[in-house]
DNA sequence: TCATTTATTGAATCAGATTCATAATCCGCG
DNA sequence: CGCGGATTATGAATCTGATTCAATAAATGA
C-alpha cells in the first residue's frame, strides 16, 4: 500500500508545518497572542484541518514540547554514551540542559506552562501520555548514572535510592529553570549567568553527596574548563556561539 | 472622614470575600473551570462588581498568590528571629517550605500557573509590582541568614555572591515544588515524602558548600528528629498533624 | 428634598476556540 | 475514463466565557 504509506506521510509532514508555524508564531507574537486561526491562516490550511492533527490548543502546545523533550532526550543520549566517569557525566547532564536552553530558549517556559494544571488538564489523554512516554528516558539516563557510581563505588547511597539521588539533582535543575523564566523573580538577585551557576551548585550538591571523584567547586577556571570540554566533547555540534 | 474609611474597609471587605469565594471555587471545581461570572454571582454581586476590584481573571488569580506569599514571609519571618545557628536557620527556611504546602497545597499550583508567560502578562502592571514586593521579604531573609553564616564564620563564600548561595538553596525548593505540581513527572520515581526528601538534599547542599557545623544527612532520624524539633520551636501552631 | 456625584448592575459585546454541514477530493471498479 | 461511495478539507456558524458600558440605584451634601 504504497498510496496509504504516502498518506501517512503527508499527514505528518502537514503536522509538522502547523508545529513550525505554530513555533515561529509563539517566537514572533508571544505564547499570549497565539491563536488556532492564525496558526491555520499562516499554514494555509482551514481551522478545521489544524483540528484534526490536534485536538485543541493545548493539545498542540503540548506536542510542540514534546518535540523540544525529544531533542532534549537526545542530547542526555549523547552522555550516556559518553566515556567518563559517571561524576563526570552526571555533570554533563547539568551541562546539557544549560547547552539546551540556549538552544531553544522558549522552552521552559512552554514547558512551564503546558505542565500547569490548567493546561495539562485541557490536553488529550493521549497527547499528555506522548509527553510522558517522552521524557521518560531523560529520567532513565539520569537514573542509570547514579547505578554506574554506585556499581565503580565512587557513590554511597545511604539508605538513599538511586530514584531520591535524580530527584535531588533534577530538583537543582528544575528550580533554576523555573526561577530564570519567572519574570522578575531573579531580579533583585543580580545573577549574570545562572546556568553556569547552576553547574557550579551541581557540583556543590555531587560534593555534598561525596559523590567522587570531588570537584573544587570553588575554582571557577576548572569549572569553565570542564564545562568547554564537556562542550567539545559531547556537544560539538551544538555548542557553537 | 469617618465615612470615608468605613468605605474604604467595605471595599477591602468585598475584594476579600471575592478572593475567599474564588479560592473555595478553586478547591471544588479546579482551576480549569473558574468563571468570573461564579465568583461574581456566590459572592452576591454583579460580575462588574467583581471587575472594580480586579481588572482581569488573571489580576484575581495573582491576588490570591499574593495573599499566599504574605503568609509564607510570615513564617520566614519567624525563622529569622529563631534563635539558632544559622545553619538550623538556613535549614528551617526549607521546613518552613514543607510546613507551607501542607497547610496551603494549592499555593505552588496556582503560583506556578500566575508566574507562566501568559498569566504574568495578562495581569495588571500594578498587580504585579505588588506581587514582586509581597515576594521581596522571602529572598531579603534567606539573603540575610546567609551573611550571619559568613560573619559567624561558619562559611566561606569562595568567591560566590551571598545572593548567589541563596539561589542555589532557593533553586532546589522551587524545583521541587515543580516536580510535585507537575503531574505525572515524579511517576516514575516512587518518592514517598518529597519534602521530606527535600530536607535532605538541602542539608547535602549545605554539606557541599562546607557550611558549618556539618550535619549527617544520612542519618534519618536525626533528621526527623530536627525537622520536628522546628516546628515545635518555630512552627508550632501550624504544625499539627 | 433635590441635584449631583459615585457605585452597582447585568445584558450586550467581543474574542477566540471549537464544531459540523457542505464541498471537494480520492479511490476502486466497471 | 467516468461513476458512486468513502474519506478529507473547509470555513461559516456556534459556543464559551471574559470584559465592557449604558442604564439604574445609592450616597452625598446643599
Amino acid at each position: 500500500m504504497s498510496t496509504k504509506e504516502r498518506k501517512l506521510r503527508e499527514f505528518a509532514e502537514r503536522e509538522q508545518r502547523f508545529l513550525d508555524v505554530a513555533r515561529e508564531l509563539i517566537q514572533r507574537d508571544g505564547l499570549l497572542n497565539l491563536a488556532m486561526a492564525r496558526i491555520a491562516e499562516e499554514s494555509d490550511y482551514a481551522v478545521g484541518t489544524l483540528y484534526q492533527h490536534f485536538s485543541s490548543k493545548e493539545d498542540l502546545l503540548m506536542a510542540l514540547v514534546t518535540e523540544d523533550v525529544r531533542m532534549h532526550v537526545d542530547m542526555f543520549e549523547r552522555v550516556a554514551r559518553w566515556d567518563a566517569k559517571p561524576r563526570e557525566r552526571m555533570f554533563a547532564i547539568g551541562v546539557a540542559d544549560m547547552v539546551f536552553v540556549r538552544r531553544h530558549p522558549e522552552h521552559f517556559r512552554l514547558a512551564q506552562y503546558v505542565l500547569t494544571e490548567v493546561v495539562w488538564g485541557a490536553a488529550s489523554a493521549t497527547r499528555r501520555q506522548i509527553l510522558l512516554d517522552a521524557n521518560q528516558p531523560l529520567g532513565a539516563i539520569v537514573h542509570s548514572i547514579v547505578r554506574d557510581a554506585v556499581t565503580q563505588g565512587d557513590l554511597e547511597l545511604n539508605g538513599l535510592a538511586p530514584e531520591e539521588v535524580c530527584v535531588g539533582l533534577w530538583s537543582l535543575t528544575m528550580g533554576m529553570h523555573s526561577l530564570v523564566h519567572a519574570e522578575g523573580m531573579l531580579q533583585d538577585f543580580n545573577v549574570l549567568d545562572p546556568y553556569r551557576l547552576m553547574c557550579r551548585h551541581l557540583q556543590t550538591q555531587l560534593n555534598g553527596l561525596n559523590w567522587r571523584p570531588l570537584f573544587d567547586a570553588t575554582d571557577g577556571p576548572a569549572l569553565d574548563a570542564l564545562i568547554e570540554r564537556i562542550c567539545h566533547e559531547v556537544f560539538n555540534d551544538l555548542c557553537s556561539q
